[in-house]
DNA sequence: ACTTACCGTAAGCCTTAGCTTACGATTTGT
DNA sequence: ACAAATCGTAAGCTAAGGCTTACGGTAAGT
């Protein structure tokens, strides 16, 4: 159950942020991290974070690493969504349908 | 930004199970906290926070109140994925492509 | 009217987790 | 070989949040 580390790791506001830096393309973590309000080293702690959880990649590139977003990893939160989503728009009409039906006018 | 508090209350590994136990359809607050580990207080901290989330709908019923997830907040939060897959499909795309071109034998 | 059932809220405890500073490892440049 | 840059990790502090017990409030039943 991987959607669950993902959604756990996407809790996080500063991971939030981390993940909206990284939508246009890879990046070193001295580039993520700077302008942030949080230091790098905890940058770092949430770069392990969202690794662990899927959803981010991370290519040695010489002196750096670059961290990129994993698309599998968000695939897998989406699926449990959209799973969710169809269990309660069903549950949802099956509540609308009892209704019409039991309670019309008595 | 609904979505921040749907994927904070989502975090908790006891608002998701109360949101799998609703996948069926409505049910009273007693019935969710039934079988499950933590108490109903509990179990009503929960339900107030997956409310204000915009994730579960309350229908008092007479002497109880009947919760049911709300599609449209499930829908927020899957917007949000959407767009965040969209941007991470596109920035992979774009580095498979720069590595084709500039790295192909050199 | 009184009792029972259902549920929300307040107070308090305690664990979890994010942040900082300090340090070590590896790589690049001179 | 030496120096600088990039990054991960450990230790420690602190704030946030989830849980329990206790209580109050409203609706239903007798």
């Amino acid at each position: 159950m991987s959607y669950v580390d993902a959604i756990e790791a996407l809790a996080d506001p500063t991971r939030r942020q981390i993940i909206d830096r990284l939508r246009g393309g890879g990046l070193p973590v001295g580039a993520i991290a700077e302008g942030m309000a949080v230091s790098r080293p905890a940058v770092s702690q949430h770069l392990r974070v969202l690794s662990d959880a899927g959803l981010l990649t991370v290519t040695p590139l010489g002196n750096k690493r670059l961290y990129a977003i994993a698309p599998d990893g968000v695939d897998d939160l989406r699926a449990y969504l959209d799973g969710l989503w169809d269990d309660a728009l069903a549950a949802f009409a099956r509540a609308a349908d009892a209704q019409a039906k039991g309670k019309t006018h008595d």
